[in-house]
RNA sequence: GGAGAGAUGGCUGAGUGGUCGAAAGCGCUCCCCUGCUAAGGGAGUAAGGGUUAAAAGCCCUUCGAGGGUUCGAAUCCCUCUCUCUCCGCCA
């Protein structure tokens, strides 16, 4: 959420770094808004405080034994004006609430301009996508040859975008997955949790995916409204929901492994071969709650954690700043992480790392005790997957593939893999 | 699933219709005293919001959440959530 008091003193410096993102604020329409508020407001404490006057008033005249009955008709009807009043107010106040939550994140400076993903910056690439001596298959071909990977199977149980892995190559996930959580707590400091998979609502409005992304989540039941998580980042950052944090305790770094759940409406006809995109997968996220003066710094930190992770397992990727256009709704500021897939002879995400700045503690109410100030303020959030053990999964197999269809074991990953070296059709 | 108890400030815990945002204690901060320490004395110590350019001041809201009764609710009524105890069931 931004800043109330922002769009309130400067709507148009607002209205300017939205529009960046092809977001229109209405600016006149807020400020319209926004003094009504404002005099309802007014009215409805200067009637409480006169409420509150006279029963005072007339508890202190029952007290010394005065005749009450003249106070009572002086407050007759002020009982139902406060009522209308309240009523009135609380419009417009959930107008504006559902206003200020459907506002994306202001930008930070340095996200470069841009319509679309086309307009995405390439900062940086590492490692050399492997020439081959043969066609490289893609992993549903090298999956399906080796039946390992049964997307049939899938289809009877739940139907299209769902997967098996069978044998070693479910335990080559696990494996992607037990190797990325023993970095990140070993080697980059992380504290391991372990969280709900399914949350309320209002967990989905604090980091952002609600109301606006309702028909992107899976809902279990409707009263209560019950979500799969999406992301661990939900469950994860809301551990500092309506907290006051202690400056010594920060920052604080989490990293869970967790499935996740999307509905991936309105992505029809995207990714469909193959396990690209799915309706479930198992990522390993990267969670930061720093002081706002960190944030900055984390970002790289975190994003380097989340490199950290492909360059051990030596798959060659590039990071890439996200433009105005393409940026998620509630980041400030996002490096992409791309892997090299030779199947697809391209660079795809694997990793999502952002700067939330204050966007999601403030719709969770997540602060921490500014000693300088000695109030509490708001925290500022980040998160970034560490990676996405699916998509690591597809990018293993096509990049450690071999001629006959076999697929080389990476080295960081032998140690979780007991005997397995190589993943074979004999197998 | 059944029965019961409970939810108050950083913590413990009092408060059953009126000057209660809330006693007391602990903790914390500052001051005084004492040549260190300990003990003692005093003052302060919730969050959110409105008004304001900002501050001060003033005002509003908040005693698990939401409704209701009332001139007035931490206190009475209803609904819900969560926690604890016992029984049952169970990975």
């Amino acid at each position: 959420m931004i800043d109330p008091k922002l769009l309130r003193t400067s709507p148009a410096d607002v209205a300017e770094n939205l529009a960046r993102r092809n977001f229109v604020f209405d600016v006149a329409g807020y400020a319209s808004l926004e003094a009504r508020r404002k005099s309802l407001q007014v009215d409805v404490e200067n009637l409480r405080a006169e409420r509150n006057a006279s029963a005072k008033r007339i508890g202190k005249a029952k007290a010394d034994g005065e005749d009450i009955a003249p106070l009572l008709t002086a407050v007759e009807d002020l009982g139902a004006e406060l009522e209308s009043t309240e009523a009135a107010l609380q419009d417009i106040q959930s107008e504006l609430r559902d206003i200020d939550l459907g506002l994306p994140n202001l930008l930070q400076d340095d996200v470069p301009e841009g319509a679309d993903e086309s307009a995405n910056v390439e900062l940086s690439r590492w490692g050399e996508p492997r020439e081959f001596d043969f066609t490289p298959r893609d992993h549903v071909d090298l999956g399906e040859g080796l039946a390992l990977l049964d997307f049939n199977a899938a289809a009877k149980i739940s139907g299209s975008r769902f997967a098996v892995l069978r044998g070693p190559l479910a335990r080559l996930q696990r494996a992607l997955i037990q190797l990325m959580l023993d970095m990140h707590t070993g080697d980059h400091g992380y504290a391991e949790v372990y969280v709900p998979y399914i949350v309320k609502a209002d967990a989905l409005i604090g980091t952002g995916q609600l109301p606006k992304f309702e028909n992107d989540q899976f809902k279990t039941t409707d009263e209560p409204p019950f979500y799969l998580i999406p992301t661990a980042e939900v469950p994860v950052t809301n551990l500092v929901r309506e907290a006051i944090v202690e400056a010594a305790e920060l920052p604080l770094m989490y990293v869970a492994h967790t499935p996740c759940f999307r509905s991936e409406a309105g992505s029809h006809g995207r990714d469909t071969r193959g396990m690209i995109r799915q309706h479930q997968f198992e990522k390993v996220e990267l969670v930061q709650i720093v002081a706002p003066s960190q944030s900055a710094d984390a970002l790289e930190a975190l994003t380097g954690h989340a490199e950290a992770v492909l360059r051990a397992l030596e798959l060659p990727y590039r990071k890439i700043i996200l433009c105005a256009g393409d940026i998620g709704f509630g980041a400030q500021k996002t490096y992409d992480l791309e892997v090299w897939l030779p199947g697809q002879d391209a660079y795809r995400e694997i990793s999502s790392c952002s700067n939330y700045g204050e966007f999601q503690a403030r719709r969770m109410q997540a602060r921490w005790r500014n000693p300088e100030s000695g109030r509490p303020e708001l925290l500022h959030t980040l998160n970034g997957s560490g990676v996405a053990a699916g998509r690591a999964l597809i990018a293993v197999l096509e990049n450690y593939q071999n001629a006959d269809g076999s697929v080389t074991v990476p080295r960081a990953l032998r140690p979780y893999m007991g005997d397995f070296k190589k993943l074979t059709a004999a197998i």
